[in-house]
DNA sequence: AGCCTTTGACCAGCG
DNA sequence: TCGCTGGTCAAAGGC
């Protein structure tokens, strides 16, 4: 059914947003970036893809590339889940280091059980996650037209994809962008956690006509509502500091 | 046997 | 129209 909505709309990509998940940017220390990178000689066999974000949701790897704002390789990941088109890019640093975490799209499922990879997932998910992420910085932005901005006012707003950005964010290994639109400088001071609907009309109605039941769901707040509620808070004000640092 | 990662090639959008 | 860049595909290999 879901599956169905969403592929009517073309709004594959640009309708989608909201969950903004933490990744555990780390090094190796927990073993979570261990997984990740380390995958790649193959290590957990049950757990095979724990990698890239303990956001506890399956992702298959399907590219990587070089881009020319970052100096490190961005790799490009597809939920598993059958009727999820949900994909995210994470960019991270040589030394496995996350620095940059977009995800396109929403979640039109839950959390696979803690029977897989959610179990390491989740376990820490949200709680070690901010914790994470406060440590070594690691933002998530979501891309999309309407976006449920978690992080908030202190987000950056950054333009296009690559452009200038090579400092600032590059320096302070970690970037917090709410890849909205661009230069909708309405959108960013704005809130958190809000639904933006204003930039995005078309989309919202589109969404609101037949993905409220489905996508409705989607819409962020199931996925790391349910679980996370303080943790979430938290989490937020955690990149709302990643932001401001770098922001300075 | 199944699923995932890796990697080069291909395609589309943009200046 | 051409070249560049980002994003995706698909084959090959590994666990």
């Amino acid at each position: 059914a879901n599956c169905v909505n969403q592929q009517r709309c073309p709004v594959d990509m640009a309708t989608d947003q909201t969950l903004l998940s933490r990744e555990p940017t780390h090094h190796e220390d927990t073993g979570t970036d261990n997984l990740s990178e380390g995958n790649q000689k193959g290590s957990y066999p049950s757990v095979g893809m724990v990698k890239t974000s303990e956001d506890g949701y399956n992702w298959r790897k399907y590219g990587q590339k070089q881009v020319k704002g970052s100096e490190y390789p961005r790799s490009y990941y597809k939920c598993t889940h059958p009727n999820c088109q949900v994909k995210k890019k994470v960019e991270r640093s040589h030394d496995g280091q996350i620095t940059e975490i977009i995800y396109k799209g929403a979640h039109n499922h839950a959390k696979p059980q803690p029977n897989r990879r959610a179990a390491l997932g989740s376990t820490f998910s949200l709680d070690e996650m901010s914790e994470m992420g406060e440590g070594s910085g690691t933002c998530v932005k979501v891309e999309g037209g309407s976006v449920w901005t978690n992080i908030q006012s202190t987000t950056e707003i950054r333009h296009g994809s690559e452009g200038r950005t090579d400092g600032l964010e590059r320096t302070s290994s970690t970037s917090v962008i709410t890849d909205l639109s661009d230069p909708l400088s309405t959108t960013q001071g704005k809130s958190v956690g809000v639904f933006e609907s204003a930039e995005t009309p078309e989309l919202s109605s589109t969404l609101a006509s037949h993905d409220d039941e489905e996508d409705g769901a989607t819409q962020g707040s199931i996925l790391l509502g349910e679980d996370a509620d303080d943790e979430e808070s938290e989490s937020k004000r955690r990149k709302k500091e990643c932001c401001l640092i770098e922001t300075n």
